[in-house]
DNA sequence: AGCAGAGCCTATGCTTATTAGGCAATCAAC
DNA sequence: GTTGATTGCCTAATAAGCATAGGCTCTGCT
């Protein structure tokens, strides 16, 4: 039927991530992208290895556009400062883009989260961005975990309209971010605190 | 081929939501439930309406069984025994039963949300939880969503392997409960921004 | 006996995933 | 500029899954 329609691993996992920005990743198939391209469903297999293929390649380009706009947004902040911008940022993009979101929130094969630059550099800028706070590990890394835990809980429970009280969503979400800042600063020291053994 | 089986929604509902456990909420599927039962596919739909009645049924189910195991938890407990007991059921359900608690994060139609007993009694006793610590609407509201969300946060990235770090991750898991018990001890009032006391 | 309903079944049609094997245009090299 | 490989897309075919329609067979009630 169609012949050279220029497919591309590149085109097609571009597509595959408006795609599923559109009817979510889930429901997001190869004949579909097929579809959309005008080819046949058997065309696509000589680019993508199969459909779990192209959800993990949506997974890695959505990583990389999420680091990239973090990472220009707290360019250059530091602070609480950073802090709300890298929440703002975060937030704006996992709304917007609900299926990569969701893609880069995707359990993958630990090789191929190794390899990804999006997926460590989002990590890495959370640990960037809480520098001005001083902390040392491993208080660090638990701050960086319950950032990490509460914007993707928040924009999570927002995306399946899990907050049900009218109270308004954007209000909260600016609380939630004061009171991290909060807690940061006051962060308790390992040293200190009751509750440092692990059993 | 086979007769009389006893096929029941509930049947169907507790054996689809144990296999949900076993290979994926999204693996789930009527021929395979089916399969083990040892009837035909077509046999299913007399008790359930398609797949997606099967999943939200599970998800109804499993927010049944989550709300029991947090309520049995909490009961006669107040102010951080219960913010801890109340974290710790809620993310050993989500890593025993992680079919299940992907059910009861899935979005609902609005109708089932609202008529499911146990996604209900979940928030309501968030917020129950809560009382001991004084805070007054819209405070408890975005206490209550932030409390949610890092939960949520916490165990959806813990379940896909997000946290890549060495550290302990149940040790991070119990320096978040205590930062959270800080902030609400020291919650924000909305009236007087920066960070006064109330105890 | 006779009828109704419950509980399964078979048959069928559609969509999707994936593999195998083919053909045509392009490009490199003799 | 013909050859030969490579690229890019095709058709065909299999397998699995979802779902609907319609039928058979108990069981229990009247």
């Amino acid at each position: 039927m169609a012949t050279h329609v220029g497919l591309t691993v590149d085109r097609l996992t571009r597509a595959g991530a408006d795609l599923a920005d559109q009817v979510g990743l889930d429901k997001i198939t190869v004949s579909a992208l097929a579809r959309l391209f005008g080819v046949a469903d058997a065309s696509l297999y000589s680019h993508i290895k199969n459909v779990r293929d192209l959800r993990t390649r949506i997974a890695v380009l959505a990583a990389d556009e999420l680091a990239e706009h973090i990472s220009a947004a707290i360019a250059g902040r530091s602070g609480k400062e950073a802090l709300v911008v890298f929440a703002h940022t975060y937030r704006k993009y996992a709304l917007t883009h609900p299926g990569r979101y969701t893609a880069v929130q995707m359990p993958l094969p630990p090789e191929v989260a190794a390899e990804s630059k999006g997926h460590r550099r989002i990590v890495e800028l959370s640990y960037a961005m809480l520098h001005a706070y001083e902390l040392v590990e491993p208080d660090l890394t638990d701050a960086v975990r319950l950032l990490r835990s509460t914007f993707h809980g928040f924009v999570s429970l927002e995306q399946i309209r899990g907050f049900g009280d009218p109270r308004d969503v954007q209000a909260s979400w600016k609380r939630a971010i004061e009171v991290l800042h909060l807690s940061l600063q006051n962060w308790p020291s390992l040293r200190n605190q009751e509750g440092q053994r692990h059993d």
